[in-house]
DNA sequence: ACCCGGTCCGGGAGCGCTCTCAGGGCGGCC
DNA sequence: GGCCGCCCTGAGAGCGCTCCCGGACCGGGT
């Protein structure tokens, strides 16, 4: 079993190199101030070792790890096993990556975990988290604030955009709010009078936000056009069968989500009543498997949910960039040229396909 | 900007509590051989400072990491947009979790990125690796193997079960060739007698092997009968078209998978073929908003994707546990005890719903 | 010829922890 | 009562790296 040969460390490059310790370092860490023969001599004997440096030994005296905690609050399964995650992973990997830092990735599974997840992040163990908390009452974000850790979230987090403890609070998120007046806008162009809205779960600031664009252009809807669903599709099935129950008449439904839709569409056909052309039905997220598949295919509002995961990861880098300059050097004017990070709302667009 | 302020070491925690550096080092990694009344005092200390002691010094000292990592290998973005991954992930977090021992996420977006995991490996910064790699001709696990990192694949590997290089491959899968026999028996005992397959993409053994399993059973099944899809929804429709335009009698699918069975379907429907009456349709994975929202709900294998994301881990795990103990002590026999860790292949179970 | 400034390199301390080893205290047994 | 041995604790070295600082060396100005 091959065991392990004990990796060659620093020392051990320097030998090879005739040089010192000090000065392998500072080749293996950009070489700035070592004459290029020197460092032509470190780099083959780095290459010949296969020296790689210990990232333990570097992180104690830096006091930087180079990696960033992903977490992942997640009451319900459900969540998690839509593709929502997996792209905003696939996003944040690559802008990590493309800075040399690790991604740690965080799930938990109940309050039991959060104790966990603080300490965690407490522990200094790396240097900023991404945080996906989805519910209003949740307090892992408290308990991240209380950890001292720079922070990015991922949705618009319950508490607003306002200023709470140390500095801003900082998020990335899509405009769910526009989105929904898109698609709300794109159902009355086609005619419609009708509007009916089958939210998401109001205890998360998506589902808020897409029920007030809602309600900004249909401005004095009945409310019983209005349904609380769960962004499930049983909860869009069973939302849509009290919105046809209460009001037969209904000619368009904007759903808070694709998989709701997809319930909602379910029962339309069921009660015989015909896609779009009785009544039109739009979505939100542009889940492609969901959204394509549904029958018939959906109109969506599309948020690019890879672009908003790189872009925590950029805002997250840049705060640990700022950081580290303003530490070491100049005082203040560091925040006017690189600007402080602050929230991002990314645009969304109406994908129009044939339900509406 | 609450600063972070320089964490308590070991030492101050050993000069609250009255004691040495080594009497605290002790009683925080369990406390053995302390006594009682000490064991008290260091734990107040502890909660006091609200010590965390500081992993990269420990690593350093002990090269021990409690950090797996878990590598996919994804070249398309569509595997990844489905919740397998995510579920996955979800097992392996949780049983990782329970053993203290973080998840290191390695996303990679092609050949450039080889490289790149390879050295992260191979660079000691974690205790073993959990692999996804789905292409037979994916150079990503040889490249992993020579890292030398204790390792654990998800899904079979390409090159067959047969011990390589050094010590045997460990893998965990679902028994993906017993799943699909079990599925075409069933669409048999119907009484159906036309039975058709659509495979997965053939370079990834889950699509091979349920193809042969399909064979198992249908052992002279006519080769146009058989036609080649690739996991997709699109690729599912296509498949199906070919197959009713060859042969417009057959009376039951097969597909390697939920979402080209819901293709499949769709095309059905377009064709005006009732399911299950003129047709039976059987899927595989039983991705729950796919297989529960298709129309009509989808009869399918079911494979515990969150229980092998557990097992692997668990098999990781303990595979360190007992090398760290060979190295310490005994020789030979504590693989008589411990059991060297084996592949495993869980079991399938057929849901059924209305397609078949 | 001397000094001064700048550039480049090496020596050495120390990051926070673990672990070995030696020593002190105490009970048991002859 | 004396001695042996065991259990507990503390001292100290050192993991591999970075970074400060001092020394060597070079060139130009006086």
């Amino acid at each position: 079993m091959t065991e392990a040969v004990s990796r060659p460390t620093l020392e051990a490059v320097a030998a090879r190199a005739g040089v010192s310790r000090a000065t392998v370092s500072r080749v293996v860490n950009g070489g700035d101030g070592v004459r290029e023969p020197l460092v032509e001599r470190v780099r083959r004997a780095v290459e010949e070792l296969g020296y790689v440096p210990n990232q333990a030994a570097r992180s104690l005296v830096t006091r930087r790890h180079d990696a960033v905690a992903v977490v992942i609050a997640e009451p319900e399964t459900r969540v998690f096993a839509d593709p929502f995650f997996a792209l905003q992973l696939r996003g944040i990997s690559k802008e990590l990556t493309a800075h040399d830092s690790q991604l740690v990735l965080l799930l938990t599974e109940g309050p039991e975990d959060h104790a966990r997840v603080g300490r965690y992040l407490a522990g200094g163990h790396v240097d900023g988290a991404l945080v996906f908390s989805l519910h209003l009452d949740d307090p892992l974000p408290g308990l991240i604030r209380g950890a001292g850790v720079p922070t990015v979230f991922g949705g618009r987090p319950g508490w607003g955009d306002g200023p709470r403890g140390d500095g801003p609070t900082v998020y990335v998120d899509c405009d769910n709010r526009g989105g929904a007046r898109d698609a709300v806008r794109h159902l009355v162009a086609l005619g419609r009078t009708r509007v009916a809205h089958i939210t998401g779960p109001l205890d998360q600031t998506s589902a808020v936000d897409r029920l007030d664009g809602f309600r900004d252009v249909m401005v004095d809807a009945d409310p019983r056009l209005i349904v609380e669903g769960d962004f499930t599709p049983a909860g869009g099935e069973r939302a849509m069968r009290v919105l046809l129950d209460r009001c037969p008449e209904v000619d368009a439904v904007f759903a808070a989500n694709d998989l709701s839709a997809c319930g909602a569409l379910r029962v339309l056909r069921e009660r015989g009543r015909r896609v779009p052309e009785d009544v039109a039905v739009i979505g939100f997220d542009d889940m492609l498997p969901v959204a394509e598949g549904a029958d018939p295919p959906l109109t969506t509002v599309r948020q690019d949910i890879e672009e908003m995961g790189r872009l925590m990861a950029r805002l997250l880098l840049r705060g640990l960039d700022r950081r580290g300059r303003d530490e070491a050097g100049s005082t203040a004017p560091g925040k006017a040229l690189g600007g402080a990070p602050s929230s991002l709302v990314l645009p969304t667009t109406l994908v129009r396909r044939a339900s509406a």
